[in-house]
DNA sequence: TTGTATGCGTTATCAA
DNA sequence: TTGATAACGCATACAA
């Protein structure tokens, strides 16, 4: 019962094992008949070659991994992830690139980056300086940062959170809000993580505020669920000063906070305006709809993957301009009345 | 920039090859003084075993693979997936087991299985007889299946669909409707792959229907997609004899039908009823929430992932019992007037 | 056009 | 307690 190796088929099609291996690999160097035999009797026989060995040979395993900094039931939780794995998944089909997830082992991701059969890494939210980047530069595995503080040299994908944010942050102002708060992207997170584009969103809400000369926004910790943004509009009603504008630096916090204060009574814009970030699916289909930050989730997925693959043919890579931001306008933010 | 091997390391230690795989792989073999020499100069070099020649020689990858039976862009774009993902990867953290995803290649799933480097696989909503699990039977590789008929002698984890699409039914109809629609799994995706429950949910429902002396439901091919709502309650709508109460085999469809009928000044529960099926977490953040079956989507991965396991160890798995449904009352249900 | 010989890095067997 | 040697299955110079 166990697998059909090279030489089952070479003896069946009286050939060598090199005979075999050609007419896979290198199929013009042989006769027709004989490749063709080759071929046949090798489908008969059930055979394909075995991935490991032939990787230990070439060098090349034919798939990268995906760096989470998180277990997968903590990652998956989030949508954002799922988005992200659309772009790399159609890049890495388009290259014949499988795609290995690879969490944290045993609470470590250097051992996990250690033990995965890849050609090359995407880390998700890893900064530069982290031990399990330095474990990939160890092993000469070529990697691609999202969502870092692009260390120099590494090509990283972000878009323009600073940007972001500030669109945020002046569109409610405009709208006449004075009392503002912010929610982020969590504490307990990966706190290195979160902290490169969670600083570089607080950074451009921060500075848009001050430029109109409004009263700093006060900062809720937040998260990334819908269950953090509950927790938010708790936080945020409990102050004496209630802010009726809020910034959120995801949609999935952004919407448990609007179901809060749908279920606290608190209407939806007219008491509160709602700003999220990511333009997740749901962020349209919630009622009203989330008004937000569109950043290309999926793209940056698809150019972190070819930026690997790329880097796998043997390019130099550079860190692409970082992808734009747009806020789409929907029915949770209103005029400060 | 090559790799550390294990010969670079027995060099710098002054020992074999072999001693440094035993500091590895049988620690108690060797004596403490030469394990933890042996260690120490593996770290301070940065050696790990190559895994690619690690499972050549042991038979064994460390890994599962996740079957699914579209690409990856596709496959992502259902939250069932990610919450199937949860549960799978949870049992795999506990098990020091990777998880490489395994979509078609070039359109077939049989070469990409072939090329996986995996102990087994779980396949996600293909039946007996599809030619890549006869594929997976000819390399010895054990899987487990979920959401398919269950061939004998396949362990499958399935849920309870007949019942639970039958309690959504005997819901709507206590409920005093009597013009009844269903909204399916849709007819593009894998219709092998959607055959099993959807067949299965819609005898459910008709069963029930049937038992109440009431008109068979009209049925919608729908899909499992927000998009597939919105064109189900299109077409529902454009019919004469529309609809007081729908049956949607999957949420995703029910809430986007429920924000089409929204957006048609078609007021929810007062005007149509909609249980959907799943109870993915945004059935619970819609307004008003979604009256819905829910299945224990993680725990089917969970199940899945611990059959598996359990198969590669050698022991001999069935399929468990279907696991329950249950109906879960919201707001998006209501009396018919 | 096809075959021989060798190496890929590791673990397992057996001997010392 | 350690080491020598033989697989593991394949790809690839090189030879024929």
């Amino acid at each position: 019962m166990s697998r059909v190796t090279i030489q089952d088929v070479a003896k069946a099609a009286r050939v060598s094992a090199t005979t075999v291996s050609f007419a896979f690999n290198q199929p013009e160097q042989l006769s027709v008949a004989t490749r063709t035999r080759v071929l046949s009797t090798a489908r008969r026989l059930g055979y394909a070659p075995h991935p490991s060995a032939r990787s230990l040979s070439t060098k090349r395993h034919g798939s990268i991994g995906l760096l989470t900094p998180q277990p997968l039931e903590v990652v998956f939780a989030n949508p954002f992830v799922s988005e992200l794995l659309q772009g790399i998944g159609a890049v890495c089909a388009q290259h014949d690139m499988t795609l290995l997830l690879v969490p944290p082992l045993n609470g470590s991701l250097e051992s996990a980056v250690g033990r995965a059969p890849v050609d090359g890494v995407i880390s998700l939210g890893l900064n530069a300086g982290d031990p399990a980047l330095e474990t990939l530069a160890r092993f000469g595995l070529p990697w691609i940062l999202i969502d870092a503080e692009a260390p120099s040299g590494v090509a990283t994908v972000n878009v323009d959170d600073f940007g972001g944010a500030a669109l945020a942050a002046r569109h409610v102002l405009e709208l006449g809000h004075r009392r503002i708060a912010v929610i982020g992207l969590g504490r307990t997170s990966p706190q290195r993580a979160q902290l490169g584009i969670g600083a570089r969103r607080l950074a451009g809400y921060r500075g848009a505020i001050d430029a109109a000369g409004v009263p700093a926004p006060t900062v809720d910790p937040g998260g990334v669920t819908f269950a953090a943004g509950i927790q938010a509009f708790r936080n945020l009603w409990r102050a004496r000063r209630k802010p009726t504008a809020v910034l959120a630096m995801s949609d999935m916090a952004a919407l448990g906070l609007m179901a809060a204060a749908r279920d606290a009574g608190v209407r939806i814009p007219e008491d509160l305006s709602v700003v999220g970030f990511d333009d997740l699916p749901m962020a349209a289909w919630a009622h009203p709809g989330l008004t937000t930050v569109r950043q290309p989730i999926a793209e940056k997925g698809r150019q972190a993957a070819r930026l690997l693959i790329e880097s796998l043919a043997g390019k130099a890579v550079h860190s692409p301009k970082p992808l734009r931001t747009e806020l789409i306008l929907r029915g949770s933010t209103g005029r400060q009345t």
